[in-house]
DNA sequence: TGACTGACTTGCATAAAGCAAGTGACTACA
DNA sequence: TGTAGTCACTTGCTTTATGCAAGTCAGTCA
């Protein structure tokens, strides 16, 4: 929850927590299956590692994400949305078919689904 | 078309055109009806004045909205959306859903509505 | 002539993003 | 042991973006 609202629109107020260019991707990532900082780091827009530190921390304090520790020696945490954050697919899959249907070089719903298979046999 | 893909995530390159705290808003406020300039600069968020400068000229070279005079003497423009800015249309009903579920304080609907109607009669 | 409006622009301060490198706990291997 | 490597971050610094106030300029209205 940020710090105070804009507007009492519900779109300004879903931007106070959503407005920027690496938030989403790293929703969409855990919509995707991934869980570690590790592989949100991999993942193919190189998000800067202390953008990625701060909205982890910004995500679990907005109550959008949970962290959990699965392990210890060594110490290993896991990332899962809470119902807020699973909420927000309606958004990604909204954006997904608007940059499928409006930017050249997208790639597909199946295309992605390929992707991933292929990156799971590479292993 | 922002200069560069990070990605060819649908995603993340509907992110390089929206990504930020006030381009939504913008066409959000053309989605409800606004058309110009100072209607724009009215909406309870004040966005400031360079920064909707600024995105007008973006949206616009994006192919988002498009520019038109619609008098001279004095010359006034106002603004719509195109066919590809039409179709942001459920990203910002997604938006507006969450907001209205998970957000306390946020505006529905019928309360928009009730609110533009007054608007209209104190003219 | 003087105040006012609409659509911006300019200048400058503060905040956020981006980049590279570093840290500390731990593992695996020679 | 010692060296290299992984994971999950921090730190420091530069660049870009945001935010605020004020200014501009054409034209209108009284």
């Amino acid at each position: 929850m940020p710090d105070h609202k804009r507007s009492p629109c519900p779109v300004a107020c879903t931007l106070d927590f959503l407005g920027d260019k690496w938030t989403l991707l790293v929703v969409r990532d855990l919509v995707m299956g991934k869980k570690t900082y590790s592989e949100f780091a991999q993942s193919p827009e190189s998000i800067p590692t202390n953008i990625l530190a701060e909205r982890l921390k910004r995500l679990e304090a907005y109550g959008i994400i949970t962290k959990q520790q699965y392990q210890d020696n060594p110490v290993r945490y896991e990332y899962m949305l809470t119902d807020k954050g699973a909420g927000l697919r309606p958004v990604l899959l909204a954006m997904m078919k608007w940059g499928n249907e409006y930017i050249d070089g997208t790639l597909r719903p199946d295309e992605i689904q390929r992707m991933k298979e292929q990156y799971k046999n590479s292993k």
